[in-house]
DNA sequence: CACCAGGTCTCTC
DNA sequence: GAGAGACATGGT
């Protein structure tokens, strides 16, 4: 999710230690990968996302946000890596959480020859603060080695074993992750499709278009907007989220 | 130089 | 449990 870079004709695209590459030619898109199997399930290609789109049109205020994320798929990531870019990305920009991202692989991911693999846990467990604060981690330095020595000791291990509500506590037990990085994680580590993180975006659309409550917290926003879609919330939450970020400002990013 | 960024933590009451 | 402030860092 935060390990791409634009090309001339696609893209370049890196997941844990593997690579692919993007190349738009016309109508399609041509994928080259040393790991072609891995990054059809990452792309979450052998999903039938019509009928999906199909299911939430009947939803409202979605209309539009369908047809502008008409290309949307929801990553499946890898866990591990999952975790630890969502630490980074609170209370940040996304930039700044690529060039961190970019930094850890550099210091700590192993040497794949052209490109650096994402470090692994129990590499990251090793690194010491200052190292990490080197990476422009900051204040977040702490909590990934902190959920680094978890995973390293098999935090995940259980985690698809659980219940979505039950996962999202185990994974908010980690300093660092709170609800919205936690449902994060679940959607685009796990695919739970029964969460709908909200940060600052999805709560200005809750509040332009499906506020109930006057004064209502995330969490309980993201309750309600579960409630409200379901097992559909994780597509609606990308949709919805997709549309209000690339129309709204600060689109000079992408 | 303030303010913000795909929030969370830590104190209070 | 709800409500303020702090929080590294880099960009505007």
């Amino acid at each position: 999710m935060f390990r791409y870079h634009k090309t001339e004709s696609g893209y370049k695209i890196f997941s844990k230690n593997l690579f692919c590459g993007l190349i738009y030619d016309n109508d399609h898109v041509i994928m080259s990968s040393n790991q072609p199997d891995y990054f059809c399930h990452y792309f979450d290609l052998r999903r039938d996302y019509g009928s999906i789109k199909q299911a939430l049109s009947g939803y409202p205020n979605l209309t539009q946000a369908l047809e502008f994320g008409k290309g949307i798929r929801i990553l499946n990531q890898d866990p591990a890596e999952t975790v630890f870019s969502f630490i980074v990305s609170a209370n940040n920009n996304i930039p700044r959480i690529r060039q961190i991202i970019q930094k850890l692989c550099d210091k700590f991911g192993e040497d794949m020859g052209a490109y650096r693999a994402f470090p692994t846990a129990s590499r990251l467990a090793r690194a010491s603060l200052s190292q990490l604060y080197e990476a422009g981690t900051g204040y977040r330095a702490e909590y990934i080695l902190q959920a680094a020595g978890a995973i390293r000791d098999g935090f995940l291990q259980d985690l698809s074993k659980m219940d979505t509500q039950t996962a999202r506590k185990h994974l908010m037990s980690l300093k660092g992750i709170g609800g919205k990085v936690a449902d994060c994680i679940l959607l685009f580590g796990y695919h739970r499709e029964d969460v709908f993180p909200t940060d600052v975006w999805i709560a200005r659309v809750y509040e332009k278009y499906y506020a109930h409550c006057g004064q209502c917290t995330r969490e309980q926003m993201a309750l309600e907007l579960c409630k409200l879609f379901g097992n559909l919330s994780g597509y609606a939450q990308q949709y919805l989220f997709y549309h209000i970020r690339q129309t709204q400002k600060y689109n000079k990013y992408i």
